[in-house]
DNA sequence: AAAGAACCGTACCGTACGGTACTATAAGAG
DNA sequence: CTCTTATAGTACCGTACGGTACGGTTCTTT
C-alpha cells in the first residue's frame, strides 16, 4: 500500500483541493475537467496525465481527502469505565462532526450518484477508506472496553453498528438529501452523550445508573 | 392537496414506471429525455407536455413512487405489550424491507446526487414524502405504547430517532454506495427482533427481560 | 362521417462536456 | 548555451443530451 503521505505531488494535492472547493460549491455537475483545471490554473492535459479521466481524478480526491484522516489510536491500556465513557462520547462527538462536514458530505453524495454506475468504484473506495478503517478502530476500543470488564457483547459489528445507530440515527441520510447541517449539528453534544448513555445501558456491565439516565433529558 | 390516486393519468403512471425501470438499471446517467421515451413507447414532445422538463420528470417520478407506499394505521386501541412488539417488530422490518429495495435505493441515489443543485428540490420532496410520515406515524404508534403504560419517553422524536438507528445502523447509507443489498437482507429477520429489544429494553417499563435478552445470541 | 385533440416517431438544433493536440513558457541538466 | 522536461493555455473534435418542431396516426367527440 503507498505511504498516503506522497501519494500525489504537492501540486497536485493543491489542484485536488481545489476540485473539492468546486465540488462542495456547486456538486457533480460543477466538477467538469475545464472547471478544475480553471480554478486550479493548471491545464487539462495535466489533469488527464495526472489522473487517467474523469473518474480518476474524482478517485483521487476520495483517495485524498481519505489521506487527511488522522486515526487517534485507542492506546490499548487498561480502561476505567471514565475513560471509555470519554473516548465513546469523543468517538461519537467526531462521528457527527465529521459526516456532517462539507466534504464528507459532498464526497458522500459523488459516490453515492455514482453507484449505480460503472460497479459503484467510488462507492467502493469510500467504504473501505471511511466506513472500514473507523468501524476497525472503533470496534477495537470496543473490545478493548469488554476486555476491562466494561462491556459484554458478543458480535463486536453488532454492538458497534448499534452504537453508531443511537448516535446518528436518520441524520447523515437526511444532510445527504439537503437538510442544512448546521440546523442539525446544534444537537450533536447531547445527542453524543445521550447516545453513550443508551449504549452503555444495553451493553454495560455497570448498573448502576439503570433507571433514569436515559429518559431525562 | 392532491388525492394521491390521481395526480397522474394511467399512461404516465406507465410512463414512470418504466422510466423507474430506467432508473433502477442504469442510474441517473442512464435516465435521459429519449431513453425513457423510447422505453416507454412515447413521445419525448409527450414527456415535456406532461412534466414540463426533465427535473419535473424526476420530481413526477418520487411522486408516483411516494404515492404508491401504503400506510397502515396503527389502530388507536389499548395496546398490550405483545401488541406492541408485534407492531415494532413488523415496522422495522418493513422499514428494512423498503430501505433495501431497488426503488427506494435508486431514488434516493438520484436524490442525493442532485441534492447539491438547486436547492436540492428532490431532496426535500424525498424527505417530505418519504421519512416525513413514516416518522410521523411511528412516533404515534409510540405515543399510543405510553398512553398504555408501557413505554416511558419525553420526547417521540428522539425515541424513534433510537429505534430507527438501532434498526438500521449505516447499512442504509452503505446500501446507498453500493453494499449488495442482498447481502444485507439475510440478516433483517433477526436484526429486526433485536433492534426492539434494545429499544424496549431502552424505552420500555417492563422490566422483566433485561438481563438475558439483548446480548444473547 | 367530419373535426379536433392527443400522441407517436423522427428529425433537428444548440450547447456543453470529455478528451486530444498543439504552442508557448519556464526551469533544470549537461 | 542548448536540450529536455513539465506544464499552462488555448483551440479543436466528436458526441450525447435537453429541448423543440413537424408530419402522420389513432382516438374521441359531435
Amino acid at each position: 500500500m503507498v505511504s498516503q503521505t506522497d501519494e500525489f505531488t504537492p501540486r497536485q494535492n493543491a489542484v485536488l483541493e481545489e476540485a473539492l472547493r468546486l465540488l462542495i460549491k456547486g456538486g457533480e455537475k460543477a466538477l467538469t475537467t475545464a472547471g478544475v483545471a480553471r480554478a486550479a490554473n493548471c491545464s487539462k492535459e495535466s489533469l488527464y496525465k495526472w489522473f487517467g479521466d474523469r473518474d480518476g481524478l474524482l478517485a483521487a480526491m476520495i483517495s485524498y481527502q481519505a489521506s487527511k484522516v488522522r486515526a487517534y489510536e485507542p492506546a490499548g491500556e487498561k480502561l476505567t469505565e471514565e475513560d471509555l465513557r470519554a473516548h465513546l462520547t469523543s468517538f461519537v462527538r467526531d462521528l457527527l462532526e465529521v459526516l456532517s462536514g462539507e466534504v464528507s458530505l459532498a464526497l458522500n453524495r459523488l459516490a453515492i450518484g455514482q453507484a449505480s454506475r460503472e460497479g459503484g468504484k467510488l462507492g467502493q473506495m469510500m467504504l473501505e477508506r471511511g466506513r472500514g478503517p473507523v468501524g476497525k478502530r472503533t470496534i477495537a476500543l470496543l473490545e478493548a472496553g469488554r476486555r476491562s470488564g466494561l462491556l459484554d457483547f458478543s458480535d463486536g459489528n453488532e454492538a458497534y453498528l448499534s452504537l453508531y445507530g443511537l448516535a446518528v440515527g436518520d441524520l447523515h441520510v437526511r444532510m445527504l438529501l439537503g437538510l442544512r447541517a448546521e440546523d442539525a449539528r446544534k444537537e450533536f453534544g447531547v445527542r453524543a452523550e445521550k447516545a453513550v448513555d443508551a449504549f452503555l445501558t444495553l451493553y454495560g456491565t455497570d448498573r448502576k445508573w439503570e433507571e433514569p439516565r436515559i429518559r431525562s433529558v
